[in-house]
DNA sequence: GCCAACGTTGGC
DNA sequence: GCCAACGTTGGC
């Protein structure tokens, strides 16, 4: 069982949102090494650290758990979508998403500022490989994580 | 809004 | 398959 962290812009889709609708279509994901591990490596069951990006605090800022395995991402297909890819097709269709289900909206989120302070924290991608959007997150640091921000 | 880092595209 | 040009991400 493997942990992970996916990045949302909280202007676009967050927490908040994720919470109010409990389960939803992590779409939009259009990164071949994040479509690889959506597709080859994230099972069900896995949990799943919300970070939020691009905001006046970027955080870690909840907990979600993914719900069965990855499917062809609809958004893909449809030309009024901003995430519309004209060169996919539904024969071979090239972006994937899981679903997830809100679990918990963290009581004190974790600025990533402190996940680049602490040494603990090194190895974690939100600091070495800060673009990837689907993060491996090693059980240590998922405990640590948790217990926290709780 | 800037810009560094990094991913993608396409000509050759 | 190289690599220059270009596009995107995301912290600041």
């Amino acid at each position: 069982m493997n942990h992970w962290l996916f990045k949302t812009e909280p202007d676009t889709y967050s927490i908040d949102d994720l919470r109010r609708e409990g389960r939803c279509g992590w779409e939009g994901i259009r990164n071949y090494q994040a479509r690889n591990r959506l597709r080859d490596e994230v099972q069900d069951g896995d949990q799943v650290l919300i970070y939020h990006s691009s905001c006046p605090v970027p955080a870690i800022v909840g907990l979600a758990c993914v719900v069965g395995t990855a499917r062809p991402d609809p958004t893909q297909f449809n030309p009024e979508s901003p995430y519309y890819d004209p060169k996919s097709s539904l024969d071979n269709p090239r972006w994937v998403l899981v679903d997830i289900q809100w679990q918990e909206t963290f009581a004190k989120p974790l600025p990533l500022k402190q996940v680049k302070t602490e040494t603990r924290f090194r190895e974690m991608e939100l600091v070495s490989r800060g673009r990837l959007s689907i993060q491996e997150v090693d059980d240590q640091s998922f405990r640590h994580i948790v217990a926290r921000c709780r």
